[in-house]
DNA sequence: CAACTACACAACCGATCAGTTGTGCTACTG
DNA sequence: CAGTAGCACAACTGATCGGTTGTGTAGTTG
């Protein structure tokens, strides 16, 4: 896809929103955790060890944002990814991180010698 | 490049404040304009509107998550884009937007039906 | 029906952060 | 050298947000 130029205002909002939402360690712990496949909120609660308050919280952002779907299973709440490309978001950072990473070291190395 | 699961708590982290940074509108906007070559500050604080303060301050930001590369021209201060793979970002994102927006219209289709 | 489990909602608190204001510093100019 | 332009740093403020606490509700179990 190629982007417009200049960004509608609307669009810089949107993609900037977007990445607020993922911009958080707790729900990329809980995306992480649901790269396993779905699961309850207290699954997610006792994986992260976080409250059972909080994970609902953070899920309920992820869902608004419909990066994860929700679906009722009995007394339980399950959870699951719902756009599978913010995983290939992480590993585009993940990746720059990396080229970051290299960089520094080719620096300290230059410094070394 | 595949993700480890689960993933280091470090690299959770990082992943979310690259994401945090990147997800902020005017720090979108700035890197919108710097698509179209190296721009000084003033420059892009008359691009965007904003002071000249706010435009240093971001820039600050960005330059030092590595996004962005600093060059001085005489009196100025130029930057530009230094890790491209944001704009890759910013297009995957635009992505998941657009499926969003689809998948939201077939919706309204199914109910207006 | 009573007790319990699973979940979400609301209110609150502390921390973070974007934007402004004020200022100092550097480089160019007349 | 005085004046001006370009930029960054520091302090302040208001808003946003993550996490906790408390509570209400739906569904299950004995």
């Amino acid at each position: 896809m190629t982007l417009p130029h200049p960004l509608p205002e609307a669009l810089v909002e949107l993609i900037a929103q977007r990445f607020k939402i993922i911009g958080e360690p707790m729900r990329i712990r809980l995306l992480d955790q649901l790269r396993e496949g779905e699961a309850s909120v207290q699954e997610l609660a006792d994986a992260t060890g976080a409250s059972q308050q909080n994970v609902s919280k953070h899920l309920g952002v992820l869902h608004g944002a419909g990066i994860v779907g929700r679906r009722k299973d009995g007394n339980r709440v399950l959870y699951a990814i719902a756009d599978e490309s913010v995983l290939e978001l992480c590993e585009g950072v993940c990746g720059g991180v990396q080229r970051q990473l290299a960089e520094l070291n080719e620096l300290l190395d230059g410094v070394a010698r």
